[in-house]
DNA sequence: CGGTGTTTTCGCCTGTTGGTCGAAAACAGG
DNA sequence: CCTGTTTTCGACCAACAGGCGAAAACACCG
């Protein structure tokens, strides 16, 4: 009689912290793996579906509430995945801005997800996915308000991008791309310079805390349905 | 005692067809939703994977060895998506040349992904993210090679093009575009003219028949990394 | 054999967008 | 008040997608 498919599910909840892009892992106490780093999950109940489970175990087991936005990533099913039992896992994207820091259990802990330790199973390979979608979608999407404060300067915001894309970001660039595509907005209010001087910065938020595609590139769109014209001039104030 | 969650996998097969984009559907024999229609799938065995699933399932329950590409959707696993037992789902999309003509069986039909019949469970909305997944991917990868027949003139592939993209395609646009990504390449054949006469249209044929993502404007992008000069002058041989 | 209609191809122009650079603005500290 | 620092903003450039029309290459007909 054939083992019973159980499924699971497992978030990446990733964060940048000190500059770097991390992913929340949880030391496993027992056997298989035992004292390699798992990402944070468990088996999906009865009532619920993948998304209600997900929330549902990173509120209980790492008290991560503060998760900005949570996103399907995959499917992994091989068979001989998790040593023991047939368990297919839906692996899921979780952001967590930069300016929280929730508290969390002994067990676990942060770790740039380009220098991880040893991780069990195939979690790893889940991690990637999670780094490479965030990254993809940091530049078609509004994605960028998950890892950002509520507000931010424009510096602040440029180094958020440049520790989740792995790569160097102009200033100038990001603001106009993202200010043209009528995801970020000026609060009107500025920051107050660090110890050095310098001009204040103008503070910025992101107009919406909820995903939505940004780039109008798609090619071969219909013949002259230009999307509206979004951007005012930028009228300050 | 839980009932035990089951996993199933789905398969919205979509083909270009009379000009029509139209996935290929069953009509379930039994209850539940008896009579009305249903993608093909079916449960997960022990020793396979999701992957390794849908293609067997395919080519076993409806004789689908033509379809050009295979790529996962999402977990679907609402607790009451199917009535009686847990069963979670894995979608998937799967594209057939237009100039394929598969077998199918008697309980098997094609239908205009805009114009489905009565469906089942949730199959519908599987067949959506299917058709959107499809709609997205045909402007920044290469995946109308899994569309099309191996070797095609501009006009054909237009009219594929606004087929599955539900708009007008503008012929000199779409063939600029995809040769300038590297993705087209003249055969230096020409195709004989219509019964009315017209010049002989130039074959062409998609360089790779696998995924790639060919979209460069990945914004913000390293400074000065323009990856190589791809395209050359399209010097006709 | 030349004219007409048809289909395809190709070059040119235009508007938008992203990338880069440098000057100017606005501050702190001496 | 002068210098150093940080931010902001305008200007310029290259790449690219969309649109248009002329030219090319054929069939058919008289």
């Amino acid at each position: 009689m054939p083992a019973p498919t159980g499924h699971e599910v497992l978030a990446a909840v990733l964060q940048i912290r000190a500059g770097t892009l991390q992913v929340l892992l949880w030391q496993r106490g027992r056997e298989p793996d035992r004292g390699r780093w798992a990402l944070p999950g468990g088996r999906l109940g009865d009532t619920e579906d993948v998304e209600e489970s997900v929330r549902r175990q990173l509120a209980e087991k790492v008290d991560v509430r503060e998760v900005a936005h949570v996103e399907q990533l995959g499917v992994f099913s091989a068979p001989d995945r998790v040593p023991g039992a047939r368990l297919v896992a839906t692996s899921f994207l979780g952001l967590v801005p930069s300016d929280a820091d929730p508290e969390i259990p002994e067990d676990t802990a942060w770790y740039p997800v380009d220098d991880l330790p040893a991780t069990a199973f195939d979690h790893a390979e889940i991690v990637r996915d999670a780094r490479d979608r965030l990254r993809a979608k940091l530049s078609y999407t509004n994605l960028g308000f998950a890892l950002a404060p509520r507000e931010f300067t424009i510096s602040a915001l440029r180094e958020l991008y440049a520790a989740a894309l792995g790569h160097p970001v102009s200033a100038t660039n990001l603001q106009r791309v993202l200010t043209r595509r009528g995801v970020l907005a000026a609060t009107g209010e500025t920051a107050a310079p660090g110890p050095a001087g310098g001009r204040p910065a103008a503070v910025f938020r992101f107009t919406e805390r909820a995903l939505r595609v940004t780039d109008a590139s798609a090619v071969l769109r219909p013949p002259g349905v230009r999307e509206g014209e979004r951007a005012e001039p930028a009228v300050g104030g």
